[in-house]
RNA sequence: GCCGCAGUAACUCAGGGGUAGAGUAAUUCAUUGGUAAUGAAUAAGCCGGCGGUUCGAUUCCGCCCUGUGGCACCA
């Protein structure tokens, strides 16, 4: 038997090593500065330390500390860290999890009194001296008995919890650094020193154990961790852009809605904010009116009773409204529009001629969001859906559901949201309606995915209580997410709320119903709007588009004129004849994010020209007033007309 | 809903057991100017609400409301 094994790099070259070599060994190999820079090794595909043995025939890469893999377990090791820092500190804390995540990395804390910002100039201190250390990571295998006892002497009672409920055919394995140990599947660097100065402790939370509300409220310390200080500097860069775009601020900023303590999560829409409002609605109605729906209005207000028969209630009452009982009857405030379509659609009989059927309703509904889940124009309680309901029979869900996949990414590319993704959900746990009716409506679903053909991410057990549905969650122009559309496929709520159509063979038949909505909720995509276009809002958006400042009082009359002829035209102009300099006013508008502003002067007046200044540039153009209207009027067109 | 933090002038924020502060905005006056802040003066506050401690609370303590960062939730 051979003691050599071949060991193959991600190029293609290959080596004969030594059995039982080491990543460490063979980039020292290579080269001294390899070694040095190298953290962990790739072997078939799985990350390892790099003091992990290769016993067998293996591809390999060596993970260096500038590779993109390097993240993860910088991240990591950061954590556990940050944990030994904490128990340095606080000895009486308990430790729980702590995994890298999106940009960094947390550790649950189980300690009496939760820790508050205060607390985290101290602990990053303490870790920079446990990195300047440089203590080693180690890695070691023990019994579960050994584990269990070890942790429980140690009083770490969740460490306990969960070693008892790992897996019986898997390895414990601990991972010590200095005289600090954790509970760990690794994998680990080589030394604490290898984590830079490149991170920073960030905030601290709450977080139950476990992700259940059900348990114990546990401390979370969230931190920032990357290769190097530049990195971190531009992360943080990053989260102050964003910042800089919260709708927020901004809305206030550009006087488009306000919220107030007495209607939590409700908005007051200032006439600004209103006007982007409409547009969208009106932009969303064209392209509905395109796509041949119809649009109906239903009541605010339903009995009780319906909400039970359409099987809400039983799910979702703690997060209805409801009426103060003036009558034996008792009211809810819709939550959805369904039911109301429902019962549009029920008026007079249907036939199988009529289908599909497309109503559509931008439908004002209100759910009680809980105080903590609410968030500016993001999670309100009360908001606008672009709802619409199609009916239709079983034999029509394929196309009807790829004619709305195919809206929906069209309308999208009209805000420039050309990067979206797709989510599948399937059968929850609380639902209404047989089995077989499930497999139905899911196998449907996904055939109208495959007729698509676009890539979707499954999401088990996340569907609607009547059906399966589709997410569309687009990626602004920073590269958040946000989850908007959707489309679901509904066997279930016709039939319960008795709607009926007659087919060919002259039966009366339950048809299907799919829900979809594309904004989602039109306040949330506001917001949504303003942080993806960081207020700049296109032309045809823009609330105010045009104003008309003037240089000297002179020219009030040439102001009124060119704001007459751009309003008559169809142009929302404000003229701003205030006895300030013209700077002022360059920086009061563009500040306000107007998009155009056109100086007027003595010269302009003469000349029937504008000094036209658009918003994010220093340059100015002298145009003809003419041609002026009759080009913004061609920009200012929304994407449909 | 749970954990942490915050609430002071229209806005942004400082302050702190003894009659409340700044910048911006507003109002008035002067200034008529060429592309991101002209100058001066004036006025402006139940210091989120309710209780408690104290001779005295905007400040300290408790409860509540609202916001906020997370967690949980999201038809």
């Amino acid at each position: 038997m051979s003691d050599k094994i071949t060991i193959t790099f991600p190029d293609g070259n290959f080596r004969s090593v030594k059995k039982g070599i080491n990543g460490f060994e063979i980039a020292e190999e290579i080269s001294k500065s390899l070694a040095k820079e190298s953290i962990a090794i790739k072997i078939n595909s799985s990350i390892f330390d790099l003091k992990t043995r290769i016993e067998k025939d293996a591809k390999i890469q060596i993970i260096k500390k500038s590779d993109e893999e390097a993240l993860d377990i910088i991240r990591h090791d950061c954590a556990h860290v940050m944990a030994e820092a904490v128990q340095s500190l606080f000895p009486e804390t308990q430790v729980t999890i702590g995994p890298s995540i999106e940009n960094g990395f947390y550790y649950d804390f189980a300690r009496k009194e939760p820790f508050t910002l205060s607390d985290l100039p101290k602990i990053e201190k303490k870790m920079h001296e446990i990195i300047n250390i440089g203590e080693k990571f180690t890695r070691e295998v023990w019994s579960r008995e050994e584990a269990i006892k070890f942790f429980k002497a140690k009083g770490e009672d969740y460490k306990v919890e969960l070693i008892e409920d790992l897996d019986p055919n898997e390895e414990i394995t601990i991972y010590k650094q200095g005289e600090w140990l954790d509970l760990c599947r690794g994998p680990h660097m080589i030394s604490t020193k290898q984590i830079g100065k490149g991170f920073k402790l960030m905030k601290v939370a709450g977080a139950y154990w476990r992700g259940d509300s059900n348990n114990a409220m546990l401390t979370r310390i969230y931190g920032t961790a990357w290769r190097n200080e530049k990195e971190l500097e531009n992360h943080l860069q990053q989260i102050e852009e964003a910042e800089k775009r919260d709708h927020r601020k901004l809305g206030k900023e550009m006087d488009l809605f306000h919220f107030q303590e007495e209607a939590p999560g409700g908005v007051f829409w200032h006439p600004k904010g209103w006007q982007l409002f409409q547009s969208l609605i009106n932009y969303m109605r064209l392209r509905q009116d395109r796509a041949d729906y119809v649009e109906t209005s239903t009541p605010e207000l339903l009995d009780k009773s319906l909400w039970e028969t359409s099987g809400h209630w039983e799910k979702f009452s703690e997060n209805m409204f409801t009426t103060d009982p003036k009558e034996e009857k008792v009211f809810a405030i819709k939550p959805m529009n369904c039911p109301g379509a429902v019962e549009v659609y029920k008026q007079g009989l249907k036939s199988y001629r009529d289908l599909p059927l497309r109503m559509a309703e931008f439908g004002k509904v209100h759910r009680y969001e809980p105080s903590g889940a609410l968030h500016g124009l993001m999670r309100v309680r009360a908001f606008t859906q672009d709802d619409a309901h199609i009916f239709c029979t079983e034999d029509q869900i394929t196309e009807e559901s790829k004619i709305v996949c195919d809206l929906i990414l069209s309308i999208y590319k009209d805000f420039g949201f050309n990067d979206v993704r797709i989510k599948f959900s399937d059968r929850p746990e609380k639902r209404v309606g047989d089995d077989s009716v499930w497999d139905k409506a899911e196998e449907a679903l996904k055939q109208a995915m495959e007729a698509t053909g676009l890539e979707y991410t499954f999401n088990p057990g996340e569907g609607a209580f009547y059906g399966p549905k589709l997410e569309f969650v687009l990626r602004d122009a920073i590269g958040r997410d946000w989850q908007c559309g959707t489309l679901q496929v509904d066997l279930n709520l016709p039939g319960r709320l008795g709607a009926t159509y007659v087919a060919e063979d002259g039966q009366k038949k339950i048809p299907v119903m799919l829900h979809r909505a594309l904004f989602g909720s039109l306040e949330r995509f506001t917001g949504i709007l303003i942080e993806h276009y960081a207020g700049h809002l296109p032309l045809w958006l823009s609330p105010s588009q045009v104003v008309v400042a003037t240089i000297t009082s002179e020219s009030n009359k040439y102001a009124f004129d060119v704001k007459d002829q751009l309003s008559k035209n169809g142009l929302r102009t404000e003229a701003d004849i205030r006895n300030e300099k013209i700077g002022y006013k360059i920086r009061e508008h563009s500040n306000a994010k107007i998009p155009i502003i056109l100086a007027v002067g003595k010269k302009e007046a003469e000349e029937k020209t504008v000094s036209l200044r658009r918003l994010g540039s220093q340059e100015t153009l002298v145009v003809k007033l003419d041609e002026l209207i009759s080009d913004l009027k061609k920009e200012s067109l929304s994407p449909i007309n």
